[in-house]
DNA sequence: TAAGGTTTGCGACTATGGGGCGAAAACCAT
DNA sequence: ATGGTTTTCGCCCCATAGTCGCAAACCTTA
């Protein structure tokens, strides 16, 4: 039980923020210097403010450690309350997961940097879950949405969105099969540009972009459709 | 903005709780006789309380309700932040969806009733976008997970089954594909039991039941597989 | 300019799973 | 027995994903 349990519980928001780096999936975290968890990793976020809602006190406490303009997608997570997952106080925390584009590399405190997260140092409170729950809450919507726009920059190789789909996901990703079902569903589209061959030459790649960065869901996952002749294609 | 707002919330916990009743999907509601959205249908749930969890708290306010042993699925959905969202005070509040086999007809107290989310009545606070963001993950969760379980009684025919999913989704089913579907994922089996014929004449039907009722996540809509030769049938 | 190496693009083929349809099976009532 | 009703099941079609291999496009070096 809490040491201190007192009628009303703070509330503090988290986020989990990822970015594929140097071909890996990675996570933002900051360097405790305090009791409890003095020396550990902990996930960015903080209490809650007066007349906030908590979106805008996850952005605020993000804002100090990343520019929040970078943040390319922000969804919530679950909310956590298990009475002793903080040893100081009973304590509420709704979690957050945050996506940055590969191409940035936002300036941050000395006490924060980005980890691998298949090779986590050791993290305070319960902050380890939460890191793996926000981790399967991207790998499933890349499946079912468009949701790569917000981890790739604004144009991009097919060659290149393979590799961030395989860091992102965890296993390895046919280029071929991936530009076909993202073309298809009509979430990917050409710039016409190429791009120049690399180091080692070989054919230059095509450049394209995502048609949007609105997240959009897409529909063919409705199993037990409606009865009718055919969804009709776009018109 | 809030009458008033103080530098702490209040937290309250709200359930969508579903069930199909005559065939057609109701949620649970009771209607408010005090100040504020008098008169008004409202979600049932309450304040959280000292050294509870969430869970324990909606568990608790549904049990006054109904008997929450009658309750086969229950899982949170989002924590509402809005600060205007309660006229009178500060107020988060973490939503639940709830459902209930359809075979069950818990007593419920005088204010409270159950209302068909297609024609539901005024409702106070945000409640009706509640409702909604409720059916909607049940619809959802219908299409890749066994959540079927949880609306079924213990044992139905392929047309019982056939018309639950018929009222949760919203639009017909084709008992053939739904049969087919739900038999190859392995989430139906047979029980070797017949009903019988139904007053209208006709062959009876095979009884089957759900093989679990713990939520199982069907694997198949990963879209970017992980290479390989085949994905193992279950050995 | 030709040859060899490298990377991308793309078509052909296969596998899997959902949807539609109709005939056969199983039951009741007359 | 005959007809009406409901369930069951096989068959075919189609959409989409996964695999493979070759051609295209580019660079470097001879």
């Amino acid at each position: 039980m809490s040491e201190v349990t007192s009628a009303h519980p703070t509330h503090v928001t988290l986020a989990v923020v990822l970015q594929v780096r140097r071909g890996e999936l990675q996570v933002l975290l900051w360097q405790r210097a305090r009791e409890p968890f003095r020396g550990a990793w902990a996930l960015p976020g903080g209490y809650l403010s007066a007349g906030e809602t908590l979106e805008q006190s996850i952005r605020a406490h993000l804002a100090a450690k990343v520019d929040v303009r970078e943040l390319s997608h922000l969804e919530q997570l679950e909310t956590l309350s298990d009475p002793d997952r903080s040893p100081k106080e009973w304590q509420l925390a709704t979690t957050y997961l945050g996506l940055v584009p590969s191409d940035l590399d936002p300036e941050l405190p000395g006490d924060t940097d980005w980890q691998p997260v298949d090779d986590l140092p050791r993290l305070g409170f319960d902050h380890g879950s939460i890191v793996l729950a926000g981790r399967e809450r991207l790998r499933a919507k890349l499946s079912y949405t468009n949701l790569g726009f917000a981890l790739a920059p604004a144009e991009f190789t097919i060659s290149e969105l393979r590799d961030l789909y395989a860091a992102a996901l965890g296993h390895d990703v046919s280029a071929t099969n991936l530009q076909r079902v993202l073309l298809r569903r009509d979430v990917l589209e050409q710039t016409g540009r190429r791009r120049a061959s690399g180091p080692s030459g070989g054919r230059p790649g095509s450049l394209f972009r995502f048609r949007t960065s609105e997240l959009e869901i897409t529909d063919q996952f409705a199993v037990l459709r409606p009865p009718g002749p055919a969804r009709v294609p776009v018109a």
